[in-house]
DNA sequence: AGCACGCCGACT
DNA sequence: GTCGGCGTGCTC
């Protein structure tokens, strides 16, 4: 009987494959293993089986699988079940989940490759860079176009490829490039096997004439450790004999080439195999053991805990020791923390406790790394600690005991733009009841959802008051900035009591940090004469001006424009810069403290993962005394000289239009201001805004977490917010406005016509085309204990209703479940 | 997502 | 008359 398969494909359509299977390869296939696949008329791609069976497909003709890629499965089941609960949660296709789940270097890549045709005869003489090509073919008859312009040094060689296809000299292949390649060490050893006393006696009388050689020689005689008549000979590595024996790689060739020495290649890991000593963990302060204890206890009875903490009280301590716990009990930890938080200060620090037990996944690592992970989790020595951003809960766990969500209220841990759009947080909490393991949250300032769970009883609740080494918290002064700009007195962003602050600061040898979350230098820039603003042509934003650059650019889709000299709309040539971004701060801080060492940090200046490194490690070591940043500057890093804390403009935060903006202020302010402040000293942080009366802008002053909770959470009730109510956003986009329109109309009466007040819209979202795409928005609440499914089926059934009528056929639709 | 097929405007 | 624009539908 014929065997089939049924894939997942890494594409952004529903449902599954189904393919034949030759019968070489009956035996090989299992579930969970990659699968080459050809789809459509010439394209390939890597699949993932979930299903091998006997029933043949009624209604069309199933293809052969291309190849089979692995032996044992790559995908385990409650992967794969994590996988399909994640899709239909998120309302996303399994492919977007692949996609995301899988590093990329175990995703085959199509490439192009030339073959040649051996019995091509030329009806009349090629021109000179075909003949070229096709020489350079004849030698080796395949190779891919790469190659090619690389062997002819020609630059666009496409279109001679096309016309030697059109004479059919040459045809295409489309191959499958592995992208993954093992690293390889070059190695040195003895050409001849059967060395021995009397014939390495030879070789050093041969070599006399030549002292460099026989100094290369002798060194691997030591290093082998052939002269201690070992019987297996240790491995040499060319760079150490090179080192060691202070020789140049010429030497080495010479011998090579007199056939005293080999070399090959071994293939090694990338991984850091860390160290295999360990420090012992650290004690416990009593009130950490409490917390502990209670983290422990609150186990017992529930599956999730909150472990809220004010900053600098030793939370990281609590994890270690919980870990270490688990990892008694022989299972495995996901440690979670936010992109951003992942600094060295925190890998290292674990490193040092748990050693080559530790894996870290984080996204800046290069992409062969992230798959040897993957694969060392499904082997027999994976790790048992994984420290790692959000994607890192689609690794391979095979007996999860623990997870921990650092810093969980951070809203990176939601996926924004391409599917799946995921929370890191709520996922896992998932995954772990999928291995009956526990979860862990842990922040200073819980998200309104989790300490709602905490304080009804769902969630376990712990909290710790407590800082570490009696840190004091800073002391907020509010600064009023409306006023003093209607009485002139600011100077530009700053309020004269900031730049008095700095001064004394900078005097003290003491460091400052200034937080503005906005980059670029300008958010917008403005004809003085008529109010002309320059806006993006693909979206409908306002564009940022970046000084560095002289560049006018787009925040939502990177497009980049000229400066204009003039005002296009009344010629003036009056253009003003509004607002202030984290570039012009640099600039006026210089200007006022020409003597000050000032780095900024932002999206622009940490594009490199070592470029973000070094501004943390020069700040760190006192070699900058003011830090310039966006929220970047706010996360897990302890500086111990920084007494000044500036936050710019509160407003732009809080002028944000989300139901969330008030607590996502909050967390920020409250996070920002922790910088402030070490032993013994007392921080201070000036905390500038227009609206000083707002709720918030006094919580945020007296560290009154609890208060915002009961505000914002009586707010979230009576408008219908999450916790209250779940939220899931319905964007619509299509290139023209006005389908658009329509199409959204029809969409919210037939959703309203099922969930009746339940759906708001549809409403122009604040940026409402990108990328040549208008976009709508429709929102939909219901309520915490409605059946997620019926909901999620009744969304999709009107979608495909809409998408019926022949009008709104390239309407795009997609969801945002519990968006952020 | 790609890619092919198919139907309408500006060119040899 | 054709080349090429993008709107539409399909991929086992």
């Amino acid at each position: 009987m014929k065997k089939y398969v049924d894939v997942i494909v890494p594409l952004p359509i529903a449902g599954q494959y189904t393919y034949s299977l030759p019968a070489e390869m009956e035996e090989k296939v299992q579930i969970g293993c990659r699968v080459v696949v050809p789809f459509g008329r010439k394209k390939f791609y890597t699949a993932i089986v979930t299903n091998v069976h006997y029933a043949a497909p009624e209604g069309y003709e199933t293809k052969d699988i291309e190849e089979v890629l692995d032996s044992t499965p790559v995908l385990l089941p409650k992967q794969f079940e994590f996988w399909e609960w994640l899709a239909s949660y998120y309302l996303c296709t399994l492919g977007d989940v692949y996609k995301a789940a899988i590093p990329s270097g175990m995703k085959l890549e199509s490439e192009t490759l030339v073959v040649y045709n051996p019995d091509f005869e030329a009806s009349a003489s090629l021109p000179e860079k075909e003949q070229k090509i096709l020489d350079l073919l004849s030698n080796d008859t395949e190779q891919c176009v790469t190659q090619l312009e690389k062997a002819s040094g020609m630059k666009n060689i496409l279109p001679v490829i096309k016309s030697l296809l059109d004479k059919e000299a040459i045809y295409v292949k489309e191959e499958l490039k592995r992208n993954y390649k093992p690293r390889t060490e070059a190695r040195v050893k003895l050409a001849d096997s059967g060395m021995d006393e009397a014939r390495l006696q030879q070789l050093f009388n041969d070599l006399g004439r030549a002292p460099k050689q026989l100094a290369l020689l002798m060194k691997y005689i030591e290093l082998s450790g052939w002269v201690s008549r070992e019987t297996t000979l240790k491995e040499v590595t060319k760079k150490t004999l090179l080192e060691k024996a202070g020789g140049s790689a010429a030497v080495l060739n010479g011998l090579v080439e007199k056939g005293v020495f080999e070399i090959y290649y071994q293939e090694i890991g990338r991984l850091d195999k860390g160290m295999l000593k360990t420090t012992d963990i650290n004690l416990l302060n009593p009130a950490q053991q409490q917390a502990y204890q209670s983290v422990l206890q609150c186990f017992r009875e529930k599956n999730v805990c909150l472990l809220h903490g004010v900053t600098s009280s030793g939370k990281t301590e609590i994890y270690i020791h919980l870990i270490q716990e688990v990892l008694k009990a022989g299972k495995q930890v996901l440690y979670l923390l936010p992109e951003i938080a992942l600094t060295t200060q925190i890998t290292e620090r674990l490193k040092r406790v748990f050693g080559h037990r530790l894996g870290i996944y984080h996204s800046k690592f290069p992409d062969a790394e992230r798959v040897e992970i993957w694969q060392k989790q499904l082997g027999d020595e994976e790790y048992d600690v994984i420290l790692g951003v959000r994607s890192s809960i689609f690794l391979p766990f095979k007996n999860l005991g623990l997870v921990i969500v650092d810093e969980e209220h951070e809203n990176t841990y939601k996926q924004q733009d391409p599917a799946p759009r995921y929370h890191a947080r709520n996922s896992s909490i998932m995954l772990a009841s999928m291995f009956g393991a526990k979860v862990l949250l842990g922040t200073a300032t819980p998200c309104v959802e989790s300490y709602f769970n905490a304080i009804s009883g769902k969630y376990g609740f712990v909290e710790l008051k407590e800082r570490y080494q009696d840190i004091q918290l800073p002391h907020i002064e509010l600064v009023d900035i409306k006023e003093l700009a209607h009485q002139k007195r600011m100077q530009g962003p700053f309020s004269p009591r900031l730049v008095k602050e700095i001064k004394e600061a900078l005097e003290r040898k003491e460091q400052v940090i200034l937080f503005q979350n906005r980059r670029g230098f300008a958010p917008m820039i403005e004809c003085h004469t008529c109010g002309w603003v320059p806006k993006c042509k693909n979206c409908d934003v306002s564009l940022t001006y970046h000084k560095g650059l002289n560049q006018l650019t787009c925040h939502y889709c990177g497009y980049t424009y000229q400066v204009p000299r003039s005002c296009p709309a009344c010629g003036s040539v009056e253009l003003m810069n509004r607002g202030f971004g984290t570039e012009r701060i640099e600039d006026d801080i210089k200007l006022i403290f020409p003597e000050a060492r000032v780095a900024r940090m932002d999206l622009d200046t940490t594009r490199t993962r070592t470029a973000y490194e070094k501004i943390i490690a020069d700040f760190e070591q006192g070699k900058t005394d003011i830090l310039i940043g966006t929220q970047m500057v706010s996360k897990g890093l302890d500086f111990d000289h920084v007494s000044v804390v500036g936050i710019l403009n509160a407003d732009t935060m809080l002028n944000y239009p989300d139901f969330r903006s008030h607590e996502r202020a909050f967390q920020l302010m409250a996070q920002v201001a922790g910088r402030a402040g070490r032993k013994n000293r007392q921080g201070l942080v000036i905390l500038q805004t227009k609206s000083p009366d707002l709720p918030v802008i006094r919580q945020v002053i007296s560290n009154d977490y609890e208060q915002l909770y009961y505000d914002q959470s009586a707010e979230r009730q009576i408008f219908k917010y999450p916790p209250y109510y779940r939220l899931i956003y319905v964007y619509l986009k299509h290139r023209k406005e006005d389908v658009l329109d329509m199409a959204a109309d029809a969409m919210a009466a037939q959703l309203r016509s099922g969930l009746g007040s339940r759906v708001l819209g549809p409403d122009k979202p604040p940026v409402a085309r990108i990328q040549t795409l208008f976009i709508k928005k429709i929102m939909v609440k219901v309520e915490q204990t409605a059946s997620i499914a019926k909901v999620r089926d009744y969304l999709l059934a009107v979608q495909r209703a809409i998408i019926e009528d022949e009008r709104f056929r390239s309407l795009l639709v997609y969801y945002d479940v519990d968006p952020q």
